[in-house]
DNA sequence: GCCGTTTTCGGCCCGACTGTTTTCAGTCG
């Protein structure tokens, strides 16, 4: 984004902080968008986005109807990515970057490396022993750390760690923060906070938990590790009648929270980790909600807590009440051992009954995905046959005769539609062709979608968390489809998945479209991860009954 | 650069930690 590369070079440059943050801010709101950012330029509605003023209009527009954005041309002179690059590495901010380069001519990671190894850092302006040391350690840390890892993997790590620890005498709160309490599809470390008498005690307990393979921090009120998945925890320990404001603070987002301080300060309030201020006077902090209550507005559920436009609705009164794990009463996309699933239909069922849901689908795959062992038509209808059979020993529960139908490179679909007839549920996918272009995959998607027969479009987009971008598809004209047919898209809930995205799914809703929450499970542990799909739908705004 | 119950100028979130320029700037979350 053209406009978070001109907030690098600013500060590089040194211009004033608030300008920055405005471009920052700006490339923010638009990446949140859920609608056509062209569409809203054309209708001449781009400063009625807030933090989009006169200026970054123009310079959107200009970038539109051009593709270049004078702005950006004119400070990028002289000054390389690479050197913007620097920034990343912990310890070295705009300043000493700018100053690096100006007095050593250190463009990039290269050059910086070379200028420590000669020892050309010492003696500069504000650069000692230590410093460097620092800049050496930041630039393995750099090198080593880790990119953001799916959801789906950080959430098995904090019920492990909140188990261990919950049993503790001297915890008296425990709760998970941070990008991970919000239900962001990817985190970067994991934040937990406890509250309790003792710090030191329940820090050294935390590191010496199994599974901690590396001890980066042993304090009082901190501690931070590395576990077996190479993630990095922390833990603080804040005194009970802090837990509710260092909750708030902790859980983020940064910009939900720079907004709700501005609301504070205009209001004659201070808000900190610590509590809530009036003046000197500590007026709440025990509880989260007591903060959002003294601000006057409703408590903000985490997943929401972006900035987007949840802070003015909590002041309206005018939050939706969120969808929650408890009223989901069904998963309509499973594997089953007769495909490329571990479970038997027995087995499956037996987990859904103990999950409270009253159906489940079985949705093996279809003949032409030979990798994943999918079903011949005589196979799905023994398949048919067996659940019919089945189905008639349970008392208040169903399986949904179902399939995941391949839609086919060339678009049509992999059984025909007197098969899919006899089928309770059809889910249909894409699983080839992924390099096709935008029209062609649009294409064969929408196909299936009018296809009177498919109920759900199984991982609409394709992409897989860091390791697939996923395929080109026009969001846009699915959604529209879906609304004419009434077809259903799906939040598959797989942690690699989470597909639909938040953005995609508060789209599908505003659209007025179906969405299906389905875990795609191989395996009966898989089933679990329903509760990330419904994170992915709270952040998508659903409520628990829209129809 | 944005924005307005402080409204067209003058503000713009809060606190901790670190290292060094010894009174505070830079960086981070």
């Amino acid at each position: 984004m053209l406009l978070e590369r001109i907030a690098n070079i600013l500060e590089l440059k040194g211009e004033n902080t608030f300008r920055i943050n405005s471009y920052r801010k700006a490339a923010r709101v638009i990446g949140d968008l859920t609608d056509d950012i062209e569409e809203i330029a054309k209708a001449r509605k781009l400063t009625d986005i807030p933090g989009i003023g006169e200026g970054t209009a123009e310079k959107i527009i200009e970038y539109i109807n051009t593709g270049k954005m004078a702005k950006y041309e004119e400070i990028k002179k002289g000054i390389s990515e690479e050197t913007v690059a620097l920034m990343q590495i912990p310890g070295l901010g705009p300043k000493t970057v700018a100053m690096l380069s100006r007095e050593l001519g250190i463009v990039g990671l290269a050059d910086l490396e070379n200028a420590l190894r000669e020892g050309k850092l010492k003696g500069l302006f504000g650069i000692g022993e230590k410093k460097i040391e620092n800049i050496i350690k930041g630039i393995e840390l750099f090198k080593t750390s880790q990119q953001r890892i799916s959801i789906g993997m950080a959430y098995p790590i904090v019920k492990r760690i909140i188990t261990g620890l919950q049993h503790n005498s001297q915890i008296a709160d425990i709760q998970a923060a941070g990008s991970l309490r919000r239900m962001k599809e990817t985190v970067g470390d994991i934040d937990i906070l406890v509250s309790g008498a003792n710090g030191a005690d329940i820090v050294k307990a935390f590191v010496a938990m199994p599974g901690v393979t590396q001890v980066l921090a042993s304090g009082d009120t901190k501690g931070s590790v590395r576990v077996e998945e190479c993630v990095q925890v922390d833990l603080r320990v804040v005194s009970q009648d802090e837990f509710g404001s260092a909750l708030q603070y902790f859980t983020g987002s940064k910009e939900h929270n720079i907004h709700l301080r501005e609301i504070a300060k205009k209001k004659g309030f201070k808000i900190s980790e610590y509590g809530i201020f009036q003046g000197d006077k500590k007026v709440g902090g025990t509880f989260e909600d007591e903060i959002y209550k003294m601000l006057g507005m409703d408590w903000i559920p985490p997943e929401l807590r972006e900035n987007r436009g949840e802070i003015e609705a909590a002041q309206e009164g005018k939050l939706p009440k969120l969808i929650e794990f408890s009223d989901i009463k069904g998963d309509l996309h499973n594997h089953s051992n007769w495909s490329d699933g571990i479970p038997t239909f027995e087995e499956m069922a037996a987990y859904a009954m103990k999950m409270d849901y009253h159906y489940l689908a079985v949705s093996d795959h279809s003949k032409s995905l030979h990798v994943a062992n999918g079903l011949k038509e005589e196979e799905l209808l023994e398949e048919i046959e067996e659940i019919d059979r089945l189905n008639k020993t349970f008392k208040r529960f169903t399986l949904l005769k179902s399939t995941e139908v391949d839609i086919k490179a060339d678009g049509a679909l992999d059984f025909s539609d007197k098969l899919l007839e006899k089928l309770d549920v059809v889910v249909a996918s894409i699983h080839s062709g992924f390099k096709q272009g935008k029209d062609k995959i649009t294409g064969r998607m929408v196909a299936a979608i009018h296809n009177p027969y498919v109920n759900i479009i199984a991982h609409p987009t394709g992409r897989l968390i860091s390791k697939r971008a996923g395929y080109e598809v026009d969001m846009d004209k699915v959604i529209e489809a879906c609304l004419e047919t009434g077809t259903a898209l799906e939040i598959n809930c797989y942690y690699d998945r989470l597909d639909l995205n938040d953005i995609n799914c508060r789209k599908a809703k505003e659209a007025g479209v179906v969405v299906a929450i389905s875990t795609d499970a191989h395996h009966l542990d898989q089933m679990w991860m329903m509760e990330l799909g419904v994170g992915i739908a709270r952040r998508g705004c659903w409520k628990p009954k829209m129809y």
